[in-house]
DNA sequence: GCTTCTTATTGGTGTGACCAATTGCTGAAA
DNA sequence: TTTCAGCAATTGGTCACACCAATAAGAAGC
């Protein structure tokens, strides 16, 4: 029965329809990037609303990125940016995060990052190839006994390459993720044992691929990075309790 | 000199600090999914805060999918949904989209879509096969004519494979991207003539390889189709006006 | 025991006031 | 004329209080 007659109104509160209002002559371009919007009062004049009802709209609006509000100056519209999206898609798969989860980053980055090594051969600039470079340097060197900065490390290797996509769905796509992966971490006995070494020669391995932009190589440097890596992940990963 | 020198205060307001204290709350479980939250009129007490600053935190903890708030009964910690996340994705590229993204779409779909088959052939449910098969008897019947909704056929096949796979980054990651397919028709010049039943043939393929769960021919399969979609789409993209 | 009506509770909106940060003008000093 | 301190206007932030509207819980009646 419910599923016959689904609820129709959802009676739009009237600060949601400001909400739609507003974010509609955002999205058509209509108060271009970077253009400042109307004062509060204004505002209210022209939508014939109360002020309370106008602010919630654009507290609304400006949890979800689209404005910025500065007290004394003004309201702007705010230049588009990554990090809101990825900020969102952090908190969903933060609270999402459960043991089942795991199985599927692993699935994920065995799929993903081959290809994304490929890409990032292919395309990677010079800065990124810097970044790469530096993060090798800063590996090697990193306290033995420091294992929490030594898997920021790895983390950053990942998301460098990632980064040297140039894709921008892929950088999405990928920093939620590999923000996980600390809390992964929580899931298996210790920081694996002379890993460290293996870990390095791979990363070099593939680094080397994505300097000659040798897309194959990168690809399969990857794979096997991975491969090795999950290998070690899933011998060590901790039995999880019945309940 | 801004690099060196940036902000530190940014003077949190009031109605921002109880943002966060509330967020810290849910994150932490404190507040379990699910639960209500006490009313308006009692957080004001214990947050020794007007009603206005109040509010005005709800409204951003239910614009980001934190809380449901109903008008009458109260409000709740939201079950986390992946709407939420998917929507916020969309917006961010809705706003970004140009040309200069379509070559990295396609560069995405070309990288991502073929390993995505692979994963539904593997793990997709008797449910996810019954969609794909549906889908296929729904492309085929579908008027000729109607060019929009032959497309957008197409377009669910592929979220449909997305789902197949049963690996909620792989959702996340693709819904958006394909949300974005029908933008990118507007910059060929026709719906290309005579390529339905080849498209048709394709995702026929794609499909007995998924319900075989014959891995690596539904990534060949799938490898194949984007490849001649990708080719069919070269071939009519228009130039770019030079300005 | 069930339904219907009433009532209390809860979120939504409106008003008007005042606070605080920012901006821009103004007038005095160099 | 130029510079700059200081004032005034503008703009967002918070508060208090009143009232509306949807919902849920309890009371009354059958």
């Amino acid at each position: 029965m419910n599923d016959i007659f689904k609820k129709i109104g959802t009676t739009q509160t009237l600060s949601q329809k400001i909400e739609r209002n507003i974010e509609r002559a955002i999205r058509e371009k209509k108060l271009p990037i970077g253009s400042k919007l109307p004062s509060e009062r204004e505002l209210c004049e022209m939508f014939a609303v109360s002020r309370t009802a106008l602010r919630e709209a654009l507290r609304r609006l400006s949890a979800r990125g689209l404005i910025e509000i500065r007290k004394g100056s003004g309201m702007v519209v705010k230049k588009i940016n990554m990090k809101d999206a990825i900020d969102s898609l952090n908190l969903y798969y933060d609270l999402k995060f459960d043991m089942n989860l795991i199985s599927q980053i692993i699935e994920l980055r065995l799929a993903f990052e081959p290809e994304i090594a490929k890409m990032a051969a292919l395309n990677r600039k010079d800065e990124d190839l810097a970044n790469l470079e530096q993060n090798l340097i800063d590996f090697a060197a990193c306290d033995p006994d420091n294992t929490q900065l030594e898997s920021d490390m790895d983390n950053k290797f990942h998301l460098n390459v990632a980064r040297a996509t140039g894709n921008p769905f892929v950088i999405v796509t990928m920093e939620p993720v590999h923000n996980l992966l600390p809390r992964m971490r929580n899931f298996i006995y210790a920081n694996i044992e002379g890993e460290k070494e293996i870990t390095l020669g791979y990363h070099k391995e593939i680094v080397n691929a994505i300097r000659e932009r040798d897309a194959e190589r990168a690809y399969e440097k990857m794979q096997a990075h991975l491969d090795r890596n999950m290998q070690v992940y899933n011998k060590f990963m901790k039995i999880p309790e019945q309940d």
